[in-house]
DNA sequence: CCACACCCTTACGTATACGTTAGGTTATAA
DNA sequence: TTATAACCTAACGTATACGTAAGGGTGTGG
């Protein structure tokens, strides 16, 4: 075994570099978003270094939200132009319709967060109540703990039968 | 909160007040999410408000990334205790997890965030190139406009074939 | 030349959160 | 009383991103 990557390899070593499974390279094939290099004489698919960025690319790309659905569309639509310029174009407006989403997603997970930490602030009293009964007698409390505040709406309507 | 109304009502009406669709009541209930306080005679569900409640509850948990069998987990936890305080202790550490996971999300959506960014800027450099090649000869681009710093991840691997 | 890992295609299975008939019943207005 | 809107249960359909066999070739060390 030579220790210089042999330039093109088969595909249980591509899925190895880059921690996925065979499978979801053959999926990935399915759906157009990336093709082996060339195939051996035999049929196995053999690929280049290239491949290991496109799939680098498409984790990338999931993580920011895009189905692999959404990039198909984007790479069909990438490779329509004529031009360099129109397709980087292209490009930057798919990045710019997700940029202002991710923007969105923040604002909103931040909304969700100070939330969650009120709900918790506000049961911190919880911890040293002595009231003995089931929690539908929370509905009623009025420990001086957090009778200053209304309950937080993720705490407010729990405390119901089913 | 949500007050006098026929205090019960039917499920059209619930669905038509929470903006949600009869099937995905139905749903909640196979979940046992949610139960309508009773039943008419002829076997309707009737509902009151607290219905409304409960099901803006689970759309909240939903937006903080819950899955609705996590609520119904926790549903299951939160009964389960016989004090107020456990349970509320229960809620307190269920919500305190997703507190730490959101932060995580709004760390990672930022660096995503700044990822994109930097691609969009990047590729305003071509909008103003004039050069009129397919996307591949971009590859070996040296435009002087973004020269001075290597191409984002996001965008040094796309032009290539398929 | 053979064993055995690795690869091939085809195709059905899985989890989530509902959507969509299908066939029949209940409530209400005319 | 009857039309019809709304409801009932049961059950199969949908989209996403793969998982998991099934049945059979390929490639290579010994």
């Amino acid at each position: 075994m030579s220790s210089a990557s042999p330039s093109t390899y088969r595909i249980g070593e591509l899925a190895k570099r880059v921690g996925k499974t065979v499978r979801t390279i053959h999926f990935y094939e399915e759906l157009g978003l990336l093709r082996p290099a060339e195939r051996s004489p035999g049929g196995f698919r053999m690929y280049t270094d290239h491949a290991l960025d496109r799939i680098h690319w498409i984790e990338r790309l999931q993580e920011l939200g895009f189905s692999l659905n959404d990039i198909k569309q984007f790479l069909a639509a990438f490779h329509a132009h004529d031009t360099g310029p129109e397709s980087m174009g292209a490009l930057r407006s798919f990045y710019g319709e997700k940029l202002a989403e991710t923007q969105q997603a923040i604002a909103r997970l931040q909304t969700l967060e100070s939330e969650l930490s009120a709900s918790i602030a506000y049961l911190e009293a919880c911890t040293t109540c002595t009231m003995t009964e089931s929690v539908q007698a929370c509905a009623a409390c009025n420990d001086s703990q957090h009778s200053d505040s209304d309950a937080p709406r993720l705490v407010a309507t729990i405390a119901a039968p089913a």
